[in-house]
DNA sequence: CCCTGCCTTTGATCTAGGTTAAACCGCCCT
DNA sequence: AGGGCGGTTTAACCTAGATCAAAGGCAGGG
């Protein structure tokens, strides 16, 4: 892996954002001075649960899982956040403590934008006004759909829900595709609500049935269709 | 129940909620322009998954449940809307259909704001669209709570939760206070995500140990600090 | 190259809550 | 007053998924 990759200029990677994106550069700018890069190594707690919240952040590389403890130590992964995804903006807005607690999967870097910069343009650019409500609304419509997936959807399904969600994008040719499942399978059976050993039983039982081929972390399908038809 | 308390202003009525609550009399005026009063009976649908989003919807008195659909048939509550609350704003940011139906609980008046007029506003307003972003933000916190229950917390403790949530402002002195089950249990056991069944059984244990006070669909609480402290 | 520790899998068992079925209870309507 | 009818309760049973326990596998460090 060539270090230089890691050299990233933050005002550069804010702009390409569709959050910023037809902001001036001047209003770019006054963000950019309030932005602080933040690198959290694997493991390390970004904010804990009920820490005062002084801004958003965004992923420039790297995971960051957001999660609940139980009051008898479990942890719950509520959502697993990928390069150019943010967090943090709902209780930036209410002035309220985080709810979740937000730790490093893997070495990653961060970009801490501070409040009072958010603040002072939304107050004078609608435009930027407008992409953070489409952000929050986005918000919105994923947890509804998690809700629906933890209530209606069984086991199975939401696997099948979450290798389909990896692939989106791509059309259901005939091809083969790869799914990774990168940041560990505890992590993702906990962010479908489901012990790692049912995850491991759920997987197996796909394997079997000539929907996935498991190796390692890595799950090729071999018929997108297919998968997406047995949903 | 008199009759002429049912004839609304809608113009009185927006200009009451938070959300308006620092317009303008113009701005309030063109924002009235576009909104038009919806009388539904109960049971009667508001909207369905699947149609397109207008505008954003705000209950005047009655109560409206939003909720999916399995495939199966079985149906699954959210949410559960009671007067000044809104909903329907995400899909209205993002352009997409709805992905959950409406339906009206009990005889209700609801008003419906047309998009055009709240992207209108929005353009020119920052106090407006602070106080959209809070309330995106508000309902983002109380989907992540859902979550947190559905994950975490045991059949009895949802229970609790919700009928602590329906007196939160009480303040826990000796005082005994009563709790309306109002929209009927079978709706409340959907939103707390459990079957009717295993509801009424919680609702029994929970008198039996001496909690609660059940009678029909009131349910009296002798000591709320003490329901808190067991939840 | 082997050791150590941590994911992951596998198997056996357990349980919260769902399902089914039937009795019960107001409550409105005639 | 009697008769449906939808909502609620009760009871017996059943399953999806959790828990517990133990064995593999694989990666990084010495």
């Amino acid at each position: 892996m060539n270090k230089r990759q890691l050299q990233i200029k933050p005002q550069a990677f804010l702009a390409n954002l569709p959050l910023f994106s037809d902001m001036s550069r001047e209003e770019l700018d006054r963000v950019a001075a309030a932005t602080v890069p933040i690198y959290a190594p694997k493991g390390q707690a970004v904010f804990q649960c009920g820490d005062t919240c002084t801004g958003f952040h965004v992923v420039v590389y790297g995971q960051v899982k957001l999660g609940f403890t139980s009051p008898q130590g479990i942890e719950k992964v509520v959502s697993i956040i990928t390069p150019g995804q943010s967090f943090g903006e709902a209780p930036m807005f209410l002035g309220t403590p985080y709810i979740v607690f937000a730790q490093a999967l893997s070495d990653s870097m961060l970009l801490h934008v501070a409040k009072h910069a958010v603040l002072d343009e939304l107050a004078c650019d609608p435009r930027f006004a407008s992409h953070m409500l489409s952000g929050l609304a986005r918000r919105v419509v994923s947890l509804v759909r998690d809700v629906e997936a933890y209530t209606l959807h069984s086991g199975q399904e939401r696997v099948i829900g979450y290798l389909l969600a990896d692939v989106a994008d791509v059309i259901g040719n005939g091809k083969p595709v790869e799914v990774q499942l990168t940041p560990g399978k505890s992590v993702i059976a906990s962010r479908l609500n489901m012990t790692p050993e049912h995850f491991s039983r759920i997987l197996h039982g796909l394997s079997a049935a000539g929907l996935i081929e498991m190796n390692g972390r890595a799950v090729k399908i071999p018929d997108l269709d297919r998968l997406r038809r047995s949903a």
